[in-house]
RNA sequence: GCCCGAAUAGCUCAGUUGGCCAGAGCGCUGCUCUUGUAAAGCAGAUGUCGUGGGUUCGAAUCCCACUUCGGGCUCCA
């Protein structure tokens, strides 16, 4: 028979071929690399028998099919080890996922795992590995299945659930890793052991053993709280010892750029315990930083048409009742404080303020589009295995701006919007974002058709018009109106979701907003909520971590310290320092009785962009010594032209 | 909120099976050194061992509760 290969090629193959001989006809190298296969696009084990006319590619460890592969096979080989040492356990389910896998078991009696077993589940995966042992396919009746499965009640569930017998059950996670449709297929490792599962697999266990074991943690069944909470372990896995090895080391580097580490290195800011759960003091270094990127956002803000306004941070109930926020987020929000007159609650929006600013006195189309912004601060009472660092946090502030406009208006302002927002984002050093738009969920929204698919189509066509690429999401609207979330990708290819633009036709309705339209009849505005940097205090982490604490120098704290050789420099040292201050730079003195290599050495790792080093020529000539963050060390800079440097330096980008 | 961990000096951490005044490095203070590009030398101070209970002749160490933090799950207007 014949079968194509993926180069176009054709290759004649004695009948009843595997996908294994095929790999073996090509030649010995792939043969022994081989995983799986891919016949005419379908994913299936090597010892597939190929038909004549197959499209047939051979999948090998380094690809990322192959690595996937890897992964789920090594998920199967931790489930045997896991049963083997703890008998009467049982399995759920067991995905790859990106760079790795897990897998969720019940221990008996409600037993749960610990850091130490880890190492045992290791060790006893690197015995399975070692026996080679084969992954052999079978494929049973939906009846048989249940049958042998007979001792795991979760994976009974999960035949009843895709053979639609527990329709309700439906709705949870994705099981197609596990089983698809009426037949469900196998693998058996040992007599012992075998796994419910669609594959492939690798041919046997001795392909693996470039894996690690990472954490334990518990994960609840279907991902439901209502659900029993099983015990999941993560681990990731590779193709070769270097590629694991670089795969931990990058997990390292990662770690050394987190925001909580960085923020107590350069003193930004901390989390005292006095305070309670997710709440941040700032020190002056981070306060400084952030009082930048404060500055900057207003001024952009009053150039972009917007008009600033301030807002409580406590309020009369009546008010969420009056926004909705009490009947969907009272859960979310810290709980009311009695007062005379009703409970008071803690903002932890700022729209319905900014909607009551909007309703004082009446509005004219022509003081439409309405454009309000705010640093506003509001508290939300996130639970506490959600916090995280600044990333989560229960009192933050975000940049919160309501433009209140008419339907005419919807689509200028949203493109104006986006480039605004876009702008923005590029002045601190973003450039690489995704655009995801939500669309209506017919079962939990307000609004009519009407107005929905105005607002829709005018988010859509404003990414149109700006050549934005973006992805439709179905049903993921909130329930007020459809909205583009724009998401970064940051210096070491994290993605965060950043900014959003919200279209809501609640809030004008429930705080019965209306204008004068030209007709002299009262119309009810359309209002965009947006919210660029959305928490300053998640932005600032985030801004953290993309910098890995060297904030670029229109940002930093300190951007240049000057450092006399000898104290007989020190005047001189503090002109360079006055001079630099004088023309709008922070900048320091660093002299102490400490080594010149020791001062220089503090200064890097404070991560200041310049330190100037002046000694006797400096002083004779008028010039410093730049050694500058990242760069090499320029002796003999006239004072002026290193003025220039730092003037170009930190010139904000990207606008 | 749920599962697993953790909490010792300003920071990073050590503290063996419970046993005299609880340790190190960095930092801090003082003195000496007066320095040309990533750690000078000497001396010194610093702790209710997260909080509160309990077990014990004796607790940083064992037990319980709480608080806070970390990794996940869930949640995220």
């Amino acid at each position: 028979m014949l079968v194509r290969l993926p180069d176009g090629s054709e290759r004649e193959l004695d009948d009843g071929s595997s996908a294994a001989d095929l790999a073996s006809a090509i030649g010995p190298r792939l043969a022994k690399d081989a995983l799986i296969a891919v016949v005419d696009g379908e994913e299936t084990d090597l010892g597939t028998k190929l038909h004549e006319g197959a499209e047939v590619a051979i999948v090998t460890p380094g690809s990322d099919r192959g690595l996937h592969t890897l992964r789920h096979s090594t998920a199967h080989v931790m489930a045997q080890a896991v049963l083997n040492l703890w008998p009467g356990a049982t399995f759920a389910i067991g995905p790859a996922i990106e760079n790795g896998f897990y897998y969720d078991f019940e221990l008996p009696g409600g037993a749960t795992f610990h850091d130490d077993d880890l190492a045992t589940i290791d060790a006893e995966m690197r015995r399975i590995i070692g026996a080679r042992q084969p992954f052999v396919r079978s494929e049973l009746s939906a009846e048989s299945a249940l049958e042998l499965m007979a001792d795991h009640p979760y994976k009974q569930a999960i035949i009843r659930t895709v053979t639609g017998a527990d329709s309700d059950a439906a709705a949870g996670n994705d099981l197609s890793s596990e089983v698809s449709g009426d037949v469900i297929s196998f693998y058996r490792n040992t007599d012992d052991f075998v796994d419910m599962c669609v594959g492939p697999h690798v041919p046997h266990t001795g392909r693996l053993g470039h894996f690690a074991l990472q954490r334990v943690s518990g994960a609840y069944w279907r991902g439901s709280e209502d659900q029993p909470m099983l015990q999941r372990i993560y681990g990731t896995a590779w193709d070769s010892k270097k590629a694991l090895k670089e795969h931990l080391h990058r997990l390292e580097e990662a770690g050394k750029r987190d925001h909580r580490k960085l923020a107590t290195e350069l003193d930004l800011l901390s989390f005292p315990t006095e305070l309670g759960g997710g709440l941040a003091v700032w020190h002056p270094k981070g306060a400084i930083v952030r009082k930048l990127m404060e500055d900057y956002s207003r001024q952009r803000h009053t150039d972009g048409g917007y008009e600033f306004v301030y807002t409580p941070h406590l309020a009369n109930g009546k008010l969420f009742e009056t926004s909705g926020h009490l009947d969907f987020y009272a859960e979310g929000m810290y709980p009311p404080m009695e007062m005379d007159n009703g409970e008071y609650y803690m903002k932890p929006m700022n729209c319905p303020m900014h909607c009551l600013i909007f309703g004082t006195g009446q509005r004219s189309y022509r003081d439409l589009p309405l454009r309000l912004f705010e640093l506003g601060t509001v508290y939300r009472y996130e639970r506490a295995g959600t916090l995280h660092g600044l990333l989560r946090i229960r009192g933050f502030t975000q940049d919160d701006s309501h433009i209140y406009c008419t339907n005419d208006q919807l689509l200028d302002e949203i493109g104006g919007l986006l480039h605004f927002v876009l702008s923005v984002l590029r002045a601190f050093g973003f450039d690489d974002f995704t655009f995801n738009l939500s669309t209506r969920d017919q079962s939990k929204s307000v609004g009519t058709a009407e107005a929905w698919d105005l607002a829709t189509d005018a988010l859509a066509e404003a990414l149109r018009l700006h050549g934005l690429d973006y992805e439709v999401r179905e049903g993921e609207a909130a329930f007020y109106g459809p909205k583009i979330d724009i998401d970064v990708r940051d210096a070491i290819g994290r993605t965060w979701q950043l900014s959003t633009i919200q279209a809501d036709f609640n809030l004008p309705e429930r705080f019965d907003l209306t204008y004068v339209d030209s007709d002299g009849e009262r119309r009810r505005p359309i209002m965009l909520h947006r919210a660029l940097f959305g928490s300053i205090e998640r932005f600032f982490g985030l801004l953290v971590e993309h910098y890995a604490g060297n904030f670029p120098a229109w940002l930093a704290p300190v951007q240049v310290q000057v450092l006399p050789v000898a104290d007989a420099h020190r005047g001189y040292a503090i002109d360079i320092v006055d001079r630099l201050g004088s023309a709008g730079f922070r900048a320091e003195l660093l002299a102490s009785s400490d080594p010149l290599g020791k001062r220089i050495r503090n200064a890097k790792m404070a991560k200041i962009p310049h330190v100037l080093v002046v000694g006797d020529d400096d002083v004779a000539a008028g010039t410093v010594g730049d050694n500058p963050r990242g760069g090499e060390v320029e002796r003999g800079v006239e004072f002026s032209s290193f003025l220039d440097r730092l003037r170009a330096e930190s010139r904000v980008s990207g606008e």
